[in-house]
DNA sequence: ATTGAATGCGTTAACGTTAACATCAAATTA
DNA sequence: TAATTTGATGTTAACGTTAACGCATTCAAT
């Protein structure tokens, strides 16, 4: 392997200092226009390749941002990713990719090798709702954003930004539809505590439950885990109850199909019998023979919106307090819920107090 | 934001030189117990954490890979950067993401990114099958791997290692299987030409059909893009024909329920009326409604033994002639292919010759 | 005791780049 | 014409780390 040529290289052919080829490559100011295309030329003869390890030794800059993850295996990550690898790429920078399992000690690792590397920033697209390594990091200023998930520390809500769907609005528009369909016996397969989404999402479906004047029903609330699986044994414990729900509401598309899965393995038609709303609008949910309804969510958008603003945060050309940007979740309506009220509207009475409220934050 | 620590501050604390601590840290020979215990300690009560970026920069490592993915919307190679990224961490490598969306262009791009930002290898998982760059970084001996797909010239062949499923033999197996059940008529639709999988999975299912003596039919042959829609168009295309087929073989899952949806849709039962088989064995294809036969492979592991190859490239502790790891496709037979061959194995006549032999490569 | 190796550490340079400052000539101004 | 600015370039240092080499001191072997 021939040894890489470098800008002294460059500048013994050009008969210049190096820094004259620094100035003429990074095309800054105060260079003849001559020398400037002599040098470039001369560059462009030898394949030289800028050493960015170098550069960033001495700029403090990478270009490079960390995307922490939990797993891409859901295809809500996978999607939201591609808005983010886009946007980087569009923006100039790389991804480097982490997923972390659901590991608050693999993402620990993650973050101190990322930092390590030298990212400019870090997107967390699964914040746990009370992660103490993001408010480490939060705490420290290092530039990090939030999507999709977020905590409610308030150290962190003072510092960082958050882009997310409106998860409450989202709750309840799928408790709302589900309700004016004529259900009063709504079940909920809610998904882990320790995410905001699930909070907010199972917080927005009592609302609208309130809202109607349904008195709620505890054994109505199974928490689950975002997986199928969870979902599968949610919908079988709901077919054991002597009074099981008619309308069951999963907090995302795999539960919901995992519920799915638990009805017709047990000879429920849905939705003549029990009717079933998700949650993501993944792509699974529209094929043909799974049929959900589901709240969507412009996840491809979502991740281009955060990458723009940490991207913003980094190069200082935003520098305002913190932002909460809310997505609007949209009601995907399919066959597992019936097709009568397609021209649906949200109650608007309930859109004006729409953004989340957030009166449960952490304190310390 | 504080000035970060560096050795010279841990130096100056530690009254030694920062060579001193740089050895204490990475701990190497030749220093003193107590005087290393004394430096770890005060590295960890300043916080310190290495400077990577300036250990590249005199290493020339980086610890890091680049993955070169066209587009992780494909499930398939969700799972396969799951075990890619996976491996690597155990490795202590990152992993930075480049989709090129099938754009060559975008690929070579992302190239120039990676090798300025001094990557220590790249992962190509779905190689064009005439890839000019991925000749270029072989020529010049930049540690690279071929996963999933790959080129055909030879120069490449020489030197740069792949890992993927026998896809020879997934085809063979595939149409094998269809013939098996009693059919005469099968139809392919198939990848994309410009792709190795989409090719040997064609070729295999041909070869298939000549072991049991069946005249290939022309218009049986559709070639897709590997995506459902172009499943959907095959589907329409055959149910026009005057003597349809009466099994169909899709080179991958996604264009088979591309092919699966238009069957239904035009009120032909599958498998009663037309059987249908596809290849990659995804998670969508295992759901309830769905229930597609397909050829399976181990995907997490592929990425697995790609990236511990590869690294092993990198740090030397491989250093023999290029490999071919071909890993074994796995029948699955589900609803669509019908269950009465459970018991299937592969001819083993066949089996003798299984491995994909080359003799189609192109020389320059 | 004398030599030789091994041990523990420091000094200096190097990696490839950008940035601060210096220099010199040409152009502009007073 | 002298003084000052501007423009084009060079010199040197710096970024934080590892590596090569050197120099004492200690230890073992003769």
């Amino acid at each position: 392997m021939k040894k890489k040529v470098n800008i002294k290289d460059i500048a013994r052919l050009a008969n210049v200092s190096h820094t004259t080829v620094s100035r003429a490559l990074n095309n800054k100011s105060r260079i003849r226009p001559e020398t400037k295309e002599r040098i470039l030329s001369i560059a462009r003869q030898l394949n030289y390749r800028p050493d960015f390890i170098a550069r960033s030794l001495v700029m403090k800059r990478t270009k490079t941002i960390g995307l922490v993850i939990t797993t891409i295996a859901n295809p809500f990550y996978t999607e939201l990713s591609q808005g983010i690898e886009m946007t980087a790429r569009e923006l100039g920078y790389n991804i480097i990719f982490c997923s972390t399992n659901y590991d608050l000690s693999t993402e620990k690792q993650y973050i101190e090798m990322l930092r390590s590397k030298g990212v400019d920033g870090i997107i967390f697209t699964s914040a746990h709702i009370g992660d103490p390594n993001i408010m480490e990091l939060a705490d420290e200023g290092f530039p990090i954003i939030l999507v999709n998930r977020r905590t409610y520390h308030l150290k962190v809500k003072e510092r960082v930004d958050y882009v997310g769907v409106d998860n409450l609005l989202g709750g309840y528009m799928a408790v709302e539809h589900l309700i004016r369909l004529g259900h009063q016996r709504i079940g909920v397969v809610g998904g882990s505590s320790e995410s905001s989404v699930g909070f907010e999402r199972l917080e927005g479906g009592k609302r609208a439950l309130k809202a109607y004047g349904i008195e709620p029903r505890e054994e109505y609330f199974l928490e689950g885990n975002f997986l199928r699986e969870s979902g599968y044994q949610g919908g079988k414990k709901f077919l054991q109850m002597v009074d099981p729900p008619s309308a069951i509401f999963a907090t995302n598309d795999y539960m919901a199909i995992g519920v799915y899965q638990a009805l017709i393995e047990e000879g429920v038609r849905v939705p003549e019998d029990i009717a079933l709303i998700g949650f993501n609008d993944i792509e699974l949910s529209g094929i043909k023979g799974i049929d959900l309804s589901t709240i969507g969510q412009k996840k491809f958008e979502m991740g281009a919106i955060a990458t723009e603003l940490l991207v913003k945060r980094i190069e200082g050309s935003e520098t305002g307090p913190p932002k909460e940007i809310f997505l609007r979740p949209e009601l995907v309506i399919r066959k597992t819920c019936g097709y009568d009220l397609k021209g649906y509207q949200v109650e608007p009475k309930y859109l004006n107090e729409a953004s989340f409220k957030v009166d449960y934050m952490i304190k310390d």
